[in-house]
DNA sequence: TGGGCATCGTGATTCGTTTCACAAGCGCAC
DNA sequence: GTGCGCTTGTGAAACGAATCACGATGCCCA
């Protein structure tokens, strides 16, 4: 399945949520209109989920739904930690849309002795040994990492050590991993930047 | 200049602080390496900076990341006000590396009036008529989102009507915005959900 | 039961981006 | 000075993705 279409099947699903169960069914068109692309491109997309769209009338939301999980790997839980709970892993920890995606927060782990035992939405934080056991122990694939740029390669190191295979990185520091290991950068400085040029270029 | 190659501007902005004082000449090869890309795409985007690359040795660190801040619009600090000062608005208000990326946070807003007052990271909270104001006195042009999903739109639409051009919006939420306004998003399901796809698509 | 309408699925085309490959240019050493 | 090694800049080729265009197909209603 081509890059372009993964990173598209999240929105897709995130817009027939949003249509809500007003519609038992949903058109191409309407999905891409909702979704702001092409409703060609929609039927691509969908057509590599082996989907079957009905001519003449559209997709099953619900089924179109369970098919996008199916392939995006939502059908169970996916277990993750997230590491490093300053302000950001505090926020990411108060989530409350992770149950909805298809996952798990199974614990927060900080560095800092001082927050260890703190409470955060319910949850203990632990320490980074408290953290290696529970990959090892619940086989955790998945790490979120808002630690501070500093420590952040150190960390990720350490959970790749011990079987981590997908990290979001928050920390805004470039992550040298092995390339068995899967790394999206959520960077807020870039994503400023980038709206910087096209403010900047605009025809005044 | 290629939507690509303004996407990756501010990497390379990145991995140039990254390399340090060290050098003082960097080769498209060494910068490709830190950032992860091929050298030849490195030397194709800097070429569109007009970037004047010596043959034989290199870019001149200090002049190069100069053309990049130019290039991105980052002569001048942006003013830019923060919206929804829940957990992920509080960690965004702490963020201490604003000032290096060149904005500055001039006020944070909240719609809640018991929070209305309250200091984060040295900041007072505004109310929302405060925004509007401030938005229109300080002529700011970009705004980042962090209320709830429920209440982005509305939101949205009033930064727009007061002359905002540049939403960056962590809302989970897709936003109608006229085509004069660019909007990025950054999403946490989303990008949970991407490497999802890729765990789950592994040869096990 | 048949005709018309709506919509899918997909080959062909276009577009944008990445990569390759190499000539041109600069600097250093001898 | 002259030659050699390194690195840029860029045309050409390869690649991948978006869009177009249309045949195929199912549904609804007369």
């Amino acid at each position: 399945m081509p890059k372009a279409t993964v990173e598209r099947l999240p929105l897709y699903l995130q817009c027939l949520q949003a249509i809500g169960d007003s519609e038992t069914t949903v058109s191409s068109d309407a999905l891409a209109n909702v979704a702001g692309v092409n409703s060609a491109n929609v039927r691509k997309d969908l057509s590599y989920l082996g989907s079957h769209g009905v001519r003449g009338v559209g997709y099953d939301r619900l089924e179109l739904c369970a098919q996008l999980r199916r392939a995006l790997g939502l059908t169970d839980k996916w277990p993750v930690v997230i590491v490093g709970v300053g302000n950001l892993g505090s926020a990411l920890a108060n989530y409350q849309g992770f149950d909805a995606s298809g996952f798990n927060v199974i614990g927060l782990y900080d560095a800092d002795p001082s927050k260890i035992g703190a409470r955060v939405d319910g949850q203990r934080i632990k320490s980074m040994e408290d953290l290696e056991l529970d990959i090892k122990k619940h086989e955790v694939q998945m790490a979120i990492l808002t630690t501070p740029a500093g420590a952040a390669q150190e960390v990720a190191d350490m959970l790749v050590s011990v079987g981590i295979l997908s990290i979001l990185n928050f920390a805004p520091a470039l992550l040298k991993l092995p390339d068995t290991v899967k790394c999206r950068q959520v960077d807020l400085a870039t994503e400023l930047q980038i709206l910087s040029y096209y403010q900047a270029s605009r025809p005044t």
